[in-house]
DNA sequence: TAAAATAATACCAAATTGGTCTTGTTTTTC
DNA sequence: GAAAAACAAGACCAATTTGGTATTATTTTA
């Protein structure tokens, strides 16, 4: 079924969270309740989008997570690359050396061309798209969005 | 990074070896040593891939496995759904009940709607562009390529 | 300076997946 | 017509990955 981690989905959930909220901290415990998802499992799926840059991370008393770029820049490619790396079907497409008959094996390259293909497909839409709730029409990503940064708390 | 299993992968391996020989007959033993697999593994890729009729098995003393249907009439959709199930990023996606918080979910219906993306995608890639090594530019799938059954051995 | 709140790290358990083996069926040959 | 050989089908077992939890360290404010 083309599975993605658990985690690259509540880390979804928990960016849509954010983008609810725009330039406001929220601590992991408040999207924890929000979410109704464990706050350890919260805190981990912070921990990784915070490092990866897609969130800003702000500790102390009144600490918590804020989204770094509005909800329109950032797309859904960036979400699973954050969580799980570089896109990618099979090991082979991300690096050479991976896969042991990568010299007998007919189609080396195509599995990387179709996994620039899905990578593609999810890069054009945003979080914007899955924040709005039955939105008919998805957004294209866009990066010139306003930063609607309102510096929260 | 939004693997999918080593199954899938030896499927379009043994898939494209197959559809280098239109019509023919291959046994699983034949398949592993052309392919550098496993016996039972690929016996195994081998029954999925019939179960779901994209390729036909002949039992007996000079049986074995052949295509369907030629190769730009079967996607690269069809393999992976067929050793994966439907395709789709999430449980949620697949069918209502799965997921305990589907109601207080605030992004249901978007993931399907990413999964059909991707799967739009995948279906535009064909068999044959997974066994043309090396080719430049990619066909799309077409059902009415000619059926180039040569009715082997 | 101390306490409280929060992020970061390390560890453990469970589920899925990959691999192997055994059994059943069909066909051909004697 | 029977037996043997070849092949497909199904069931079982082990390993890797993933998800979840607890603990520790750091920062800020009172």
């Amino acid at each position: 079924m083309l599975r993605i981690g658990k985690l690259t989905d509540y880390a979804t959930v928990v960016m849509a969270e954010l983008a609810e909220h725009p330039g406001e901290c929220w601590s992991a415990s408040q999207v924890a309740e929000v979410t109704r998802l464990e706050l350890p499992t919260v805190a981990k799926v912070l921990k990784t989008l915070a490092k990866s840059g897609l969130i800003d991370s702000v500790r102390g008393v009144n600490g918590g997570y804020r989204l770094h770029d509005p909800a329109e820049s950032v797309s859904v490619a960036a979400i699973i690359r954050a969580m799980e790396g570089p896109i990618a079907l099979t090991e082979c497409a991300l690096e050479p050396g991976r896969c042991s008959r990568e010299h007998e094996c007919s189609l080396k390259g195509n599995w990387k061309r179709i996994g620039e293909t899905v990578e593609h497909a999810l890069e054009s839409l945003s979080l914007a798209d899955l924040a709005a709730p039955g939105n008919p029409g998805l957004h294209l990503v866009t990066r010139t969005g306003p930063r609607s940064a309102k510096r929260g708390n």
